[in-house]
DNA sequence: TATGAAATGAACGGATTGTCCATTTTATAA
DNA sequence: TTATAAAATGGACAATCCGTTCATTTCATA
């Protein structure tokens, strides 16, 4: 039958929305921007953003959930044994590909949620069993140095995404696992 | 003269203004908050409101000024081989003392400027001289490291003070101390 | 080409905003 | 205690944005 659901149509305008909002966020914050504004730039009826988003937060939401369901499935299809290798270089090859809205999510809202969401599972999985091997009784401990690992981790990607990218990704993955260094560091702190 | 600037009703007026605004944001988020609320829940009129700050945000950011000088203030009154023990401590206390506001700080808005500032100075004068004895040429790794130990210790920080103070501040200061160990794990990542 | 989903334009009542001003309250110096 | 000027109040103002509705038009697809 004619007139399915789901059409192209609906990409556009929400892709066009989307770029909007970035548009807008390079000069404003995000309470700073108005859906008025917003549809302006976009040149789309105010009554069609509200068929599809709540407000201007649920549209960057949005974005930020698209991002991170890339990431599962990225985290989905790698074997532990990548994470640190192939799985993070992925990553960091899609933050420079969706560099502005990284920039915003990352270094300027402050929403960490997205990476730190990532991060705990990869080094919930990628140091989980050192720990146990480790003989350490001490989880409170353990989570702790989780939380400190993946906030450097961060940290770090953070600067390099503010500096736009002076390292290439393979770069600044090697720097980030000299850096964090699991085996080593985790063991001078265990060693205490 | 009679009719000095910087009474203390003014004093009265802010205090209540800021204690309105926490407790607002127990409930909602910053952009959730409108001025009409705010004056209300403080029982203070809205010019009142503008002849002191520009919006909600307005406010919420010289809270965190205030927080940061007082930050500053410990700082220049501690010697920098004690960085790592009482001003420590002092600074782990002053985000007890000020809970409310430092959740809403570190962990809701993520705006870390705050603590990100002071530990990066922390930091800077706690590292350099490491990093110059190390002979280390390599600068942009070294200014990566240093982001790497701030926001691991940010992260462990945030941790703490979301699940509401578990361990005591010297406790944690000890925690903070043997994660991040300066010398041990930035020798660990030199090395290599 | 026909069809129905999606977008448009216009309107609405309601709420918040930022800025006035005349008036009242009150902390302080004398 | 009292006079005074700063600060707070209450009320009003136009302007903007909000969220929703509805009749109409556009357009992607079978």
């Amino acid at each position: 039958m004619a007139g399915v659901k789901g059409n192209r149509r609906i990409l556009y305008t929400k892709k066009v929305l989307k770029d909007s909002l970035l548009k807008l966020l390079e000069t404003k914050d995000i309470h700073q921007v108005t859906v008025t504004n917003l549809c302006k730039e976009a040149d789309v009826n105010r009554g069609t953003f509200y068929a599809h988003y709540k407000d201007a937060y649920d549209l960057l939401e949005s974005m930020e959930n698209e991002l991170f369901a890339q990431v599962v499935q990225y985290i989905e299809a790698t074997p532990v044994e990548q994470y640190f290798n192939s799985l993070l270089i992925n990553v960091l090859e899609l933050i420079k590909e969706n560099k502005d809205l990284c920039k915003i999510l990352l270094c300027r809202q402050r929403d960490n949620k997205l990476l730190e969401k990532l991060f705990f599972i990869a080094y919930k999985a990628g140091l989980e069993p050192i720990f146990k091997e480790s003989g350490e009784q001490n989880e409170a401990h353990f989570n702790y140095y989780i939380k400190y690992v993946v906030g450097g981790c961060i940290a770090i990607i953070q600067a390099w995404l503010q500096n736009n990218f002076p390292e290439s990704t393979e770069e600044l993955a090697k720097i980030i696992n000299s850096v964090s260094t699991m085996a080593s560091s985790y063991h001078a702190y265990v060693q205490k």
